[in-house]
Formats: C-alpha cells, sequence, structure tokens
DNA sequence: CTTATATATTAACTTTCACTAATATATCAT
DNA sequence: ATGATATATTAGTGAAAGTTAATATATAAG
C-alpha cells in the first residue's frame, strides 16, 4: 500500500509530538549524547528512551554513530534545530493569544477541549 | 494534574500530526473556509471532519467566526502559516537526505520504523 | 573466557486516537 | 410552524502508540 505525501509528512512531524521525544530533542539540540546521558538528563527509563530514540530516528529526525560501546545520538541537521526554535516559537506565542483570550469573553479561542 | 510545558506542547505540536489536519490546514491556509467546503475539498465525512477541526481548534492552531448557518475556519495566525512552510521545507529535505542514504549502505540514516 | 556495561528488542498491558454511524442543535427558507 | 441545510456531539469500535519489565546482543575490561 502506497503512503500518500501527507501520511509521510504527518508521520515525521509525529515524531515531535511527545513530551518525552521533546525533551530527548531539547537535551541532544546542542551536543550529541549516549542514550546513557539522554537516560539520566531526562531521568528516563532505558528501555522507554530507547524505543523513543528508535522513532525520532525512524520518523528521519535524528541519527546516531557508534563509538565503541557508546552510540552517540544527534539531531539530523541544523535545520531539525531551526525547526524546533519556530515551533517554540509560534508555541509560546499561542499560548500567550489563548491566556489573553480567557479574559475575553466574547472571544471563541478558548475551547475546553 | 498539573500539565508540564512539554506535555502542553507535544499536544499542540499533535494538532499537526495527523494526514486529515494536514490536509484541511492546507485547504484554510490561503484563505478561510466553511465546514461543508473542507468536507468537499478533502472528500471526507462531514463528523470526521468536524471532530478534526475540534482538535485543531484546541490546539490553537485554528480559529473560527459564525456567519448565519456557516461557521468559517482559518488559521488563527500568520505565524502558523509561516510554521507550516517550515515544517514543509525541513520534511521534503529529510526526505532526500533519506532517500540519497538509501544508495549508500555505510550511513546509518534509514531505519525500517 | 568471564563479567560488567551500554543499548536494543520483545511481549504484555493500557491509553489514546481516528473513524463511522447515528443523533442533536442551530439557522435559514418557505 | 415546518422542512431543509450546516455543523456539532455522542457512542462504539478497532488500530496505534506509550509504558514497563524482562530478555537479548554487543562491546569492553579484567
Amino acid at each position: 500500500m502506497v503512503k500518500t505525501s501527507y501520511e509521510v509528512k504527518a508521520k515525521f512531524i509525529r515524531g515531535f509530538s511527545d513530551k518525552t521525544r521533546l525533551q530527548i530533542l531539547e537535551s541532544i539540540k546542542n551536543k550529541e549524547k549516549t542514550v546513557s546521558q539522554i537516560v539520566d538528563d531526562l531521568n528516563g527509563n532505558q528501555s522507554n528512551i530507547s524505543q523513543h530514540l528508535a522513532c525520532l530516528k525512524g520518523c528521519g529526525i535524528i541519527v546516531s554513530r557508534q563509538e565503541g560501546k557508546y552510540i552517540y545520538y544527534s539531531l539530523r541537521n541544523a535545520e531539525i534545530a531551526q525547526l524546533m526554535d519556530i515551533m517554540e516559537t509560534v508555541f509560546v506565542q499561542v499560548e500567550e493569544e489563548v491566556a489573553a483570550c480567557e479574559r475575553n469573553d466574547e472571544l471563541d479561542c478558548c475551547p475546553k477541549h
């Protein structure tokens, strides 16, 4: 079965849509790290982190390289870091807009959900 | 229970991580549309589209306004459109990189997943 | 060669999500 | 008021995704 472009793109973005994966990405954003360093950073569990790393790698967001018994993970390229920055900026902006709306009953921008 | 910032951010991004929602966003990117216009555009079903619209609205990605019996949906602001553009750019770039890797066994950038 | 360490994988379980069908609500036209 | 149209909501179902615990694999160190 052939995947539509939208499906593949959705899968790529889904890589960014989990709190643990966001933390992993933040953790390796500026410097490659080994799995155990990441596990320590996030105070997470090894199996769980490994699986999220596999997910991120499968989405094309991160890459890995082996050095002896260690495996270093890093962002695939600089554009991923840029995308993360922009996501953050837009997200914060939306948060502020929504918060502002909560004091204004006339606007319809704060659905329960 | 208090949500961490990462959880909220993950939820925001999850808005973009579904093929139907990506299509909806593309459909209203340049011009607000009513639900039925979107349903026609995507050849989708009304209930399904309505639910995805509620999701996008709940994520803060789109807003709505009512005009008679019609409800128009549009992107929350211009920055969302920008973010969409950048996601697309980075996605295409990753796709190309990964495709290129498939011809190079030495690189570890094409996990099955 | 044996043990320890680093990482990946598997299996079981639970939760979340997307889809459909049916029904409800609201507005418009007659 | 009645019927038609536009949209939302609810309930049910199946599939996907996240978590944990246990196990497997690979490399390094003694």
